[in-house]
DNA sequence: TATTTCGTATGGTCGGACCAAACCTTTGGG
DNA sequence: CCCAAAGGTTTGGTCCGACCATACGAAATA
């Protein structure tokens, strides 16, 4: 409890900061709501160093008691941590019960961009671009030391795309499976991370892009689907080769040679 | 509230799924939270497109009966989908009141980001990377149309951070500016807030680097920061002058060059 | 008509209660 | 003495109901 000392101060003793020449009384209410303050309070903390991985937070009605504030004002705060993957709660008595500190961003990332994504926060063609300036890195560094795991990841994905039958659906969900593969191989967490989350997010516009395509003709489905296989292994063949620049080209090539055939968003 | 067909249905109507080979009372028992369930009726029908910009939600207790869950639970939800920058909610009765869905995606993308960098889930080294890579293409992008908006504040902050006695508090603020504006003026706002919250995620280690910084001597404060004054001046130079290779060789120098002063994460 | 007042819808906050899970302790039998 | 069963304790999960504060709109009033 040594670490936690910050959070013994009661939320209310913190004076509300009273504008230049303003008598107190006429003061602006307090808009901030009280689980911004718990999470202000928890955040400082964790930015300060004072609450690491691993650690755990006290019990949810002694942090209410202790801040001076009511259970579910706590619980908004903690559901929030939660939903960003900086704390996760259990129940019980144990070692592991109770809310503790642990890092998981990468679901919490993905989440929030395919809702923003979803929501046209971002134009479409800015997510594209974004995703090849971070797979294009990813790729480079793949190219140093892929790792025999992620190689073998690519190779089930590409195996299970070179499948005749397969469904738009399955085939988005390998070539999936194949770009996280590469970004892990690049070894940067971040960089994998924001390139999965980026990728899931434009999972469900890429899937709605393939139906509409025809099943005959130039641009039909079968022609696209050859394309993108042929990619693959190109892309494959350059990082097992360890030739960076043609990797990160071929990447590049084959996520905008896609991507012209999306409609614009709404 | 045609659109939210999908929000009628209560929640305790979907069938638990049951594993294959297992009677229903044997089944686990749902250890999802409630509150999850209303976030994925939500992100549903956000991500279908039901739920649109601009529209509302009905009032938390309405979607509390229509759910056929607690009060609770549901603000829970609209806590997290608030903190995404997803769902705004303001108290009274005007066309502006209630809960209603807004895409302000920067904030939540900085403080995940700034949480996850403080806990360490990213190496530091991971995030220069994936930062020079961003500012890169940002850089490039805004070296097609600057705009003379974000022109100005760059220069604004060039001028601030050519103070002569200006502090490492301030710099560090000016700085961040500096390459805000630039990813700004790059146009593309899936890269701009992403390039943003990696740089204020950073804000804290590189103030602790700065200030750990002697006075005097080779790599002093006052020699490191007129090195990266001219590091600016020369980027907004190549800016201005629409030299994109050049640009961005530059801003990965500047990156570079000041990240190996920084030391690793404990 | 302009202004004030009051009603109403809505989120914000709280306290309390009970449940369920998980671990720990005690108890009792062998 | 050991081990299994039973019960206790801690902790999050869920819900209910109440009350407050805000902001708008409608009604009353000058």
């Amino acid at each position: 409890m040594a670490d936690m000392a910050d959070l013994t101060r009661r939320l209310s003793d913190a004076p509300d900061p009273a504008p230049d020449g303003w008598t107190r009384e006429w003061a602006p209410v307090s808009r901030v709501r009280t689980y911004e303050l718990v999470l202000d309070r928890i955040e400082t903390q964790i930015v300060n160093g004072a609450l690491r991985a691993g650690q755990r937070l006290p019990p949810e009605r002694e942090l209410a008691a202790l801040l001076g504030v009511s259970r579910p004002a706590v619980r908004e705060a903690l559901r929030i941590l939660e939903a960003q993957g900086v704390v996760r709660s259990r129940v019980g008595t144990g070692p592991d019960s109770g809310t503790t500190i642990d890092r998981v961003p990468s679901d919490a990332l993905a989440r929030l961009l395919r809702l923003h994504v979803a929501l046209g926060s971002f134009p479409l063609d800015d997510v594209i671009e974004t995703r090849v300036a971070l797979e294009r890195s990813s790729v480079v560094l793949a190219c140093r030391h892929p790792g025999e795991r992620n190689l073998a990841r690519m190779r089930a994905a590409l195996q299970a795309m070179d499948e005749p039958e397969i469904s738009r659906e399955q085939f988005n969900q390998w070539d999936t499976d194949f770009h996280v593969a590469l970004a892990d191989a690049g070894g940067n967490r971040l960089m994998s991370d924001v390139t999965r989350a980026i990728r899931e997010s434009v999972r469900m516009p890429i899937l709605a892009t393939m139906t509409a395509m025809p099943d005959t003709g130039t641009h039909s489905w079968p022609r696209i689907l050859d394309g993108l296989r042929a990619d693959h292994h190109a892309i494959f063949a350059a990082v097992e080769a360890g030739q960076a620049d043609q990797a990160a080209d071929r990447v590049e090539s084959h996520i905008r040679g896609f991507s012209i055939h999306m409609a614009p968003q709404d």
